[in-house]
DNA sequence: CTTGCTTCTACAGTGACTGGAGATTGTAGG
DNA sequence: CCTACAATCTCCAGTCACTGTAGAAGCAAG
């Protein structure tokens, strides 16, 4: 099997899984006469059980940890179970920020009426002085697939934002 | 006002406040006569208001949008409303993933029975082929303050992860 | 004068990929 | 056999939003 065919039955980008090569997560496989890497069935299982550890949100290092514990069969599962309960927590916990995120975006959607800037709920809930003790580990807008949110914050004039962020000082003062 | 001030009014790191000015966030503050920056009333505001913008999970993109919109009070807010509310509903997805993740980590948390590895009601569950169509942006692990869930990961033998990634190739076949 | 704090610049590192350049290999059709 | 095109290869830079470090300089108090 060649790194296309384990890319599609894996639904994993070839580019990724070169990348989880190179970290260690997968073990390099054998090559062909001219390069090409070969895999086996052993090799789509291992790659299943990083592509599920990751959905299921662990750090590729806790699946490292995981991968050496799952090749030991006979030992305690008491660390595994550390890890999951332990990222399950982690899990609640950005669950609870995440609701409390969605209730003040909501009522600040809500409370606009759509006049004037000046006026615009929205400006002025972001605009008060730094207020409530919610303090959020959100990394934002990643967004992807899903969202049609696109082009509202980069259409504006920012459109040249394009190698280096040493560049992007294009500032406009107000 | 010197930037250590602004950082502890605004509970924004020192370093956090500088990247900022160079992307363009905050206006270049005048300087002293030996280079230290000096700020005003009006950089706490802007600052806030860039922090309040993150807090509620922006992107840099969209405060740098929401800060050119709230510079001009006598336009409408419809573009504030189509940022915040397209963002409402990024949140709102990522709320049910996340929810959807949760209810399966705690199957696998739940079912376990807590004796060998083989039997692992955790392994199991990430080792299974590639299932369900929940597929998920979320970044996971960020963790922070929060947690302590720290050393489960990295304290088994990754622990020289030093500096370049292409070192990390320390990796362990199965 | 010395100690210790703050600030400065410049740059590398994080996590988990993603994308591109430029070269080579494999395969199918003409 | 030649040509097109797809798949693969390596290497490296970019993403996002910071964070941290090194080494130098400034500043106030004892």
């Amino acid at each position: 099997m060649k790194i296309g065919e384990l890319s599609r039955s894996t639904d994993t980008k070839v580019t990724t899984i070169r990348f989880y090569e190179e970290i260690g997560l997968l073990n390099r496989p054998a090559r062909t006469a001219s390069g090409r890497r070969t895999y086996t069935t052993g090799d789509v299982e291992r790659l299943n059980f990083v592509r599920n550890g990751r959905r299921l949100g662990f750090s590729i290092e806790e699946i490292r940890s995981l991968i050496a514990l799952a090749s030991e069969p006979n030992r305690d599962c008491g660390e595994a179970m550390t890890i999951a309960s332990c990222h399950l927590a982690a899990v609640e916990e950005r669950l609870e920020q995440l609701t409390a995120l969605r209730d003040e975006l909501a009522v600040m959607s809500r409370d606009c009426d759509r006049q004037r800037i000046a006026d615009c709920r929205v400006i002025h809930t972001i605009a008060r002085p730094v207020g409530s003790p919610i303090s959020i580990g959100l990394s934002p807008a990643r967004a992807g697939r899903a969202m049609s949110c696109e082009g509202h914050a980069t259409a504006r004039e920012a459109s040249s934002a394009a190698s280096s962020r040493l560049r992007r000082s294009a500032f406009r003062s107000e």
